[in-house]
DNA sequence: TCGTTGAAGATTTTCAAAAATATCGAAGGT
DNA sequence: ACCTTCGATATTTTTGAAAATCTTCAACGA
């Protein structure tokens, strides 16, 4: 195919194929509970079947997709109950990495924090102006932040829990984005509340403020609705 | 091929293949770090290439086997690092999962947890008469204890952590049971501490004993060698 | 000694098709 | 009118073989 030999990109074909499910599914372009019919695939990224097959027992395992024996693949659903348990986790998770990360931290850990910090205020900056246009690299800046307060744990498997909540979480981030449903002066003080109590030290203060940030919606007088499920994006 | 048509096992030849590589790198047959060549694998337990690239994915987003693009399949390494992150992740998912099921708590999720610990007790008493011919009929039914303490949790993803990390860690279990370093009656007494702080609701002792459990040989005064690793099994 | 070349081996990917299973609607009986 | 059974269609699952790509490693020349 055309773009063989560029390994720059996805180092194999399947795992190219994942990385656009990923981003497809994360932007709703495959909506929760579609079928994902490995014909339909084809047509429509290219590649060939049992490719796809592997793709999609890969995102399977990243919890992105359900597959039932004998009956395919599907996006996997989206509902409110979903949302609270993966922020739930998400609390505990990374309060817990950012705790071990604090009792090895140095410097260039420090260092990277603050980076990743400051990219982040700026792709808020830039996603403020224009949602839909700067979503990817505001959802980037923020992974790239999570997992840097995490980065210093010496966990693997905290490390990859957490990559793998912050990529299912990746959907309800962005469909919330999209709806304007974001309180990015919130989240930034919280943020720099974190970074502060790190910086200082605070192991209890940089936990309980890092939980805080997964707290839906916490100050603002809206009640979510029963199920925020993503709406059906487009195509 | 011959068994085609009994779902009762597994339904997918894909299921099957996977189950297999599990149990055997469960019980060391497939040491760490060894090379899985499809070819070799499928004279050993038929199948064909794709189903096996496929079942070798599934395992590696279990972190059974480790996957390398462009150079093939390898059982995850399984150092003592390995084991102190697995124990200290249990650790704290454990209790974590063990809290929620206890806010939760109902007579009929008591019964099932009396009911795992009895049939755990008597598989117990199995295996110190015959170490290698019940393994994993005690393995099974000290996952099934464990499985059920978090089951209660609410929580599916907090669920499938406490699976995957169980999954990891059978291969470390049962090459102790094997080389006799499991101090059954230690661990015995604490999961009755930790039931009776379950019947008593009382979830600070319930999960503080629990962790316990993990303690690499608590009160015990043998040290540790730097590398635990998996001997290499038979074959 | 170091870097390059080239062949052998292994992995990855694709094409093509058969076997197994599920889905759906119509026919028939209650 | 409702439920079950049956068959046709669609989809998934599995297999085999071959082409394409990558890795490894020894031989070669500068």
């Amino acid at each position: 195919m055309f773009w063989r030999g560029k390994q720059e990109t996805e180092s194999s074909v399947v795992r190219l194929l994942a990385a656009q499910l990923r981003r497809d599914i994360a932007f709703g372009i495959l909506a929760p509970d579609t079928r994902l019919k490995i014909d339909d695939l084809r047509t429509r990224y290219g590649g060939s079947a049992h490719s796809f097959r592997e793709a999609l027992t890969l995102l399977a395992g990243e919890g992105l997709v359900e597959s039932q024996a004998q009956r395919g693949f599907r996006v996997a659903s989206a509902t409110g109950a979903d949302l609270e348990d993966i922020q739930r986790m998400r609390a505990r998770i990374e309060a817990l990495g950012l705790e071990w990360s604090l009792a090895h931290a140095d410097a260039t850990w420090e260092a990277g924090l603050v980076a990743a910090r400051h990219a982040l205020s700026r792709a808020v900056e830039a996603v403020r102006g224009d949602a839909a246009g700067e979503a990817l690299f505001w959802d980037e800046a923020a992974a790239g932040f999570h997992a840097m307060l995490v980065s210093n744990c010496r966990s693997p498997r905290l490390i990859a829990f957490q990559e793998r909540l912050a990529l299912e979480s990746r959907r309800f981030r962005l469909a919330a984005l999209i709806e304007g449903r974001v309180d990015h002066d919130a989240e930034e003080a919280m943020r720099g509340r974190v970074l502060d109590a790190v910086l200082a030290r605070d192991v209890g203060a940089a936990t309980a403020h890092l939980s805080q940030l997964f707290q839906p919606a916490a100050g603002a007088g809206e009640d979510r609705p029963q199920k925020p499920a993503i709406t059906g994006g487009p195509s």
